[in-house]
DNA sequence: TTAGGGTTAG
């Protein structure tokens, strides 16, 4: 009776630091008021009033039972007072009760005072429960000291509790634990294995799960309707719709996919969903006997993600004839909106009282976010009561999808430093690294590596090695990127596409085609962005029939429509040929309403041929739309300069003038020991101007002197044919100070013999630049990598590997 | 009379 008494005062203690704590838990409060609702029931003093006089009796554990079975804690806590004799049955029903209504606290608290105070021993149906809930409460420690527990005890060996630390171990993300207790399992059931396949899912390895579900059919395990619903998911993640299909067929032939079981379907419904199958998506939610809020949830979502904006809502208003959207449905709805409907959702969620929630209000940021909305974004941000960490990645996302990179390393940083349990996870850095990325420093980008490596974050982790490729790839280190890149074990469609893309901006597009074939022979699917990164290849590689090729199968192989990207790309291609009458029919053909960057692939590719006629054409065109482009007037500028007509070099001048346009100043940056050192075109600020100076002096010395005997100077030859004006202005010479030659004569002077120089430059390299580069490789024989704006040069021996097309 | 695995969300 001590012992009841005990446990009931230490229950309520539970309640009230649960409620002090679970502010934020909108589930746990939930509970806590249907408990409280509950504190003095007729019912209960019924039963008291009704019961026999002997020790115990069964009617009281019987209503004991009902209660805790019905969520009814309260009432099942008055009973449990009352009772003269409570043993382990009873106690179990109580933790039991707990562990069901989610007061995982509770239900710990209940089985430590039955095993402290009263001498009960637990038996193996309370250890399931009790491991349970310490997954639901997400404690580690106590689930590991129960599981010691459970080892001394010789509870390991029962096969309900060991499933039960598989689930356990798999939703605190400790897989290999989860493995451990597979793998020393006497006996296996069916719940062993769906634990497995369903708990490798839950870490973000589909898959493992994927192989444990193909092992288990090969042990003679018939899959289950569990099974299914677990290893769809798989498919989904790894991307292999065949083998969906085939499971979806196994379900329909084995009758487990009936048509009233609401997840089996929903399940198939999602996984349909996921690979953009929305006809055969569409097939299984009209064949639904029974559609719940769930299967609507998914029918919404699969139109959003699809872009099947128009359905996603006509979807949504359906629903809300036959039952009430919840949070879920606005969550999946977002990504369909652009800032309007966006807006109108975030109304709508205001008035029905959606908010505050934290996922909901993650996924308006980014919305907001992809909406180029930073600013609403942050009001989001800032506003939210409770932020979790993917609040926080999502407004760091935003910041780096805007450009806003400064804003997003400073967020990164506050996180960072922030004295809180927030800990900057796997999404977080693949989010900021993109910074990285962009910010241009190789140096920062190894220092953020070296983050990760101190701060024990799996290095093994998929996700972050590829934005490690990624970032150390657009950083200038191509040998960086291939290094982290073969780290990665389980290499996903990312993985490949951030290697193929790594390879073609750094001009090395053969590469990039051989690891394509690499990626199919893999069993890896390609998707929009592998054809985006293969193409890029091809184009600024100038492999023209490799692009072609890939282009035609995109379709018909792998059954991807091209989207306007891949027209980018092709018409890249076309350009490159010097045909722009075919390159115009090109645009004129495609099934797309041509954007900016179509048009400046034209105008780029006029300019590198030299038609200025094409070129104001696809000036205008790229004008109307973006009237403020930059490159687009510098581009016309340099070609009207290099013609001689100044009168249209004024003209452009004058416009750019009344559009507010002003030239981008050219700055190059070199890192040397550790530091970032910025030129400017003619600068003369760094310390060591006049060595600089100097250098770049005794190198164009060696390059005349390479030049000297040869039949045509090609430099000459050019200047010869130029107009008188062109010559004149020419003849200033201020090319000769452009900053990328400043900065790779300082590369050149604080490196070691025989390294590679490497610097970044915020704008094109003009034609020149680009000839003394060739040449200062091949007079100095060191290798000279020169990030522009869209691609990485390296000069070796003379050559570049853009091949003189940029 | 009590047990384990299950569909949608950033």
């Amino acid at each position: 009776m001590a012992a009841t008494s005990l446990a009931r005062c230490c229950s309520r203690i539970y309640y009230n630091c649960k409620c002090a704590s679970s502010s934020q838990n909108h589930q746990t409060n939930e509970n806590r008021n249907l408990v409280n609702k509950r504190r003095s029931s007729k019912p209960v003093r019924l039963i008291l009033r009704n019961r026999s006089k002997k020790l115990n009796d069964p009617s009281l554990t019987r209503a004991l039972r009902d209660f805790a079975e019905s969520g009814l804690m309260e009432d099942a806590l008055h009973l449990f007072d009352e009772m003269n004799k409570a043993d382990v049955f009873v106690w179990n029903v109580m933790i039991k009760g707990f562990t069901t209504c989610g007061l995982y606290h509770e239900a710990l608290g209940f089985y430590l005072r039955m095993v402290l105070f009263t001498g009960i021993k637990a038996d193996s149906f309370t250890y399931p429960f009790v491991i349970k809930s310490a997954a639901g409460a997400s404690s580690l420690l106590e689930g590991k000291t129960i599981h010691a527990t459970v080892i001394k005890l010789g509870f390991d060996s029962d096969v309900y509790v060991s499933n039960s630390l598989i689930s356990f171990y798999m939703k605190l993300g400790c897989e290999w634990d989860a493995e451990k207790v597979f793998d020393e399992m006497p006996e296996r059931d069916i719940v062993s294995w769906n634990s497995m396949v369903s708990g490798f899912l839950a870490v973000g390895d589909g898959l493992r799960s994927l192989a444990l579900f193909k092992e288990m059919i090969k042990c003679g395990f018939e899959p289950d309707r569990f099974s299914i619903m677990s290893v769809l998911g798989a498919c989904s993640r790894v991307e292999c719709l065949r083998v969906g299909k085939e499971i979806h067929c196994y379900a329909i032939r084995s009758g487990i996919e009936a048509g009233d079981d609401v997840m089996v379907l929903t399940s198939v419904l999602d996984m349909y969903s996921r690979f953009g199958e929305v006809s055969y998506a569409e097939r299984v939610f009209n064949g639904m006997i029974i559609r719940n809020v769930v299967a609507w949830n998914v029918m919404v979502g699969c139109y959003a993600r699809n872009g099947r904006v128009v359905d996603a809502f006509l979807c949504f208003q359906k629903m809300e004839k036959e039952l009430q959207p919840d949070v879920i449905t606005l969550i999946n709805l977002l990504p369909a909106c652009e800032i309007l409907e966006g807006r109108t959702i975030h109304g709508y969620a205001a008035r029905r009282g959606f908010l505050p929630h934290v996922v909901l209000e993650s996924a308006l940021i980014d919305m907001y976010g992809e909406s180029g909305k930073v600013k609403s974004a942050k009001v989001v941000f800032d506003r939210m009561g409770e932020k979790n960490l993917v609040s926080w990645n999502s407004m760091i996302a935003a910041y780096v999808q805007n450009g806003e990179n400064y804003s997003a390393l400073e967020l990164f940083r506050e996180l960072w430093d922030k004295d809180s349990s927030l800990v900057p996870d796997s999404t977080t850095i693949a989010s900021i690294l993109p910074a990285y990325a962009e910010s241009l420093s190789l140096r920062e980008g190894r220092q953020l590596h070296g983050y990760i490596v101190k701060a024990r974050y799996d290095v093994s982790n998929t996700i972050i090695l590829n934005s490690l490729v990624h970032m150390y790839a657009m950083c200038g280190d191509l040998e960086d990127a291939r290094k982290r890149f073969d780290q990665v074990v389980f290499k996903d469609v990312v993985s490949w596409n951030s290697i193929i893309m790594a390879y073609a901006v750094h001009g090395f597009g053969s590469v990039s085609v051989r690891l394509f074939s690499e990626m199919i022979t893999s069993g890896v699917s390609p998707n929009k962005s592998t054809f985006a990164s293969l193409l890029a290849a091809c184009s600024i590689s100038g492999m023209i029939d490799e692009g072609w090729q890939h282009f035609n199968s995109m379709k018909r192989e792998y059954g991807i429509d091209p989207g306007i990207e891949h027209y980018v790309y092709m018409l890249d291609l076309i350009g490159r040929t010097g045909n722009l009458s075919s390159a115009t029919r090109f645009i004129e053909e495609m099934p797309f309403v041509p954007t900016a960057r179509i048009w400046g692939s034209l105008l780029k590719a006029s300019r590198n041929h030299n038609d200025i006629t094409v070129a104001e054409f696809a000036a205008e065109q790229v004008l109307k739309m973006e009237h403020d482009n930059t490159g687009c007037y510098v581009l016309l500028l340099n070609m009207y300069s290099e013609a001689g007509r100044w009168d249209d070099v004024n003209r452009i001048k004058l416009l750019m003038k009344s559009q507010g346009v002003s030239r981008t100043t050219n700055r190059s940056i070199v890192e040397t020991k550790g530091r970032a050192h910025v030129f400017t075109n003619g600068d003369r600020s760094h310390v060591e101007t006049n060595k600089i100076y100097q250098v770049l002096d005794i190198v164009l010395g060696m390059i005349e002197e390479e030049e000297e005997g040869k039949e045509e100077d090609s430099y000459v030859h050019c200047v010869s044919k130029m107009r008188p004006e062109t010559l004149l202005k020419e003849n200033s010479n201020s090319y000769r100070r452009h900053s990328v030659r400043l900065a790779t004569c300082l590369g050149l002077i604080s490196t070691e013999t025989g390294r590679t120089v490497l610097v970044r430059n915020n704008t094109r390299i003009c034609r020149r630049c680009h000839e003394f580069l060739e040449k200062t490789s091949k007079v100095t024989r060191r290798e000279i990598i020169v990030g522009d704006s869209k691609i990485f040069h390296h000069f070796s021996n003379g050559c570049c590997s853009c091949g003189n097309y940029w």
